[in-house]
DNA sequence: ATCAAACTACTATATTTGTAGTATACATTA
DNA sequence: TAATGTATACTACAAATATAGTAGTTTGAT
């Protein structure tokens, strides 16, 4: 089961479903800051990510409230991979100093930087 | 000069670009494996690339001689910060330890991938 | 000089994406 | 129950994308 990947338009409401959790049109909608895009287009697009996969509805009454059906996590997953692929060698370690350089870190930023990333490991260990 | 985003086929062709430094379309075309496209879609792709403002050509008599205009560690760090922001909150901490938990590895694995991060920095800072 | 190969320019077309309108069904309330 | 608001289904359509054909020009080899 290979993902698609999601156009421009259909990731941001994608980011929006997996923020609320759940949602109808209407939440979408009042998520939208400035020119918010029609109702109808929400709901066109709503309707294309369920073709594709990526969220599912229950009916409340006669409204429909969309989940996601691919998590966030999964998705990151092949987003991140694909960009390690193509542009690091799928080598991590090249990501990250790629990411140091870029912000003119040198190598004691980057350990605090892994402090950093050791503290997270820990919190999402706890979890479980 | 915020740059556009690439799409599959562009991509796929820049990568190309990039890796040969430059290149003529039977060039391009050779680097394909198993089903080529046509020699005239990637003189079309090639052609929306330079109105992209991706890549640039000069004349070798009458064949055109493509080059990068926009590096691939430009856009590398335009796709890695996208994906930092929409998927990690801007945090490489966060990413780092996704990685981690991606590839089930402990901290001690962790720190060995940040000491080949730290290696990966020392050598391209010899080359400066 | 002629022919074939290589290359470009221009054009074409199917598909996907982005966006939204219209018609209709349901629900709420005056 | 008639009017109003809310939601869905269906349809539409322009722009972008992916792909490639054709015609014509240039060049290299005989």
């Amino acid at each position: 089961m290979d993902l698609k990947s999601l156009t421009k338009a259909e990731e941001q409401i994608m980011q929006i479903i997996w923020k609320l959790r759940e949602a109808i049109v209407k939440d979408v909608l009042a998520q939208f800051e400035g020119s918010k895009p029609a109702y109808t287009t929400i709901a066109t697009v709503l309707s294309v990510l369920e073709k594709k996969g990526f969220v599912s509805h229950r009916k409340i009454g006669n409204t429909k409230l969309f989940t996601p059906t691919i998590s966030k996590a999964e998705y990151t997953k092949f987003q991140f991979t694909s960009l390690l692929g193509n542009y690091f060698n799928g080598s991590f370690p090249k990501m990250a100093s790629f990411f140091a350089k870029e912000n003119d870190m040198d190598i004691s930023d980057l350990e605090k930087i892994m402090k950093e990333a050791e503290k997270e490991m820990k919190k999402d260990q706890e979890k479980n």
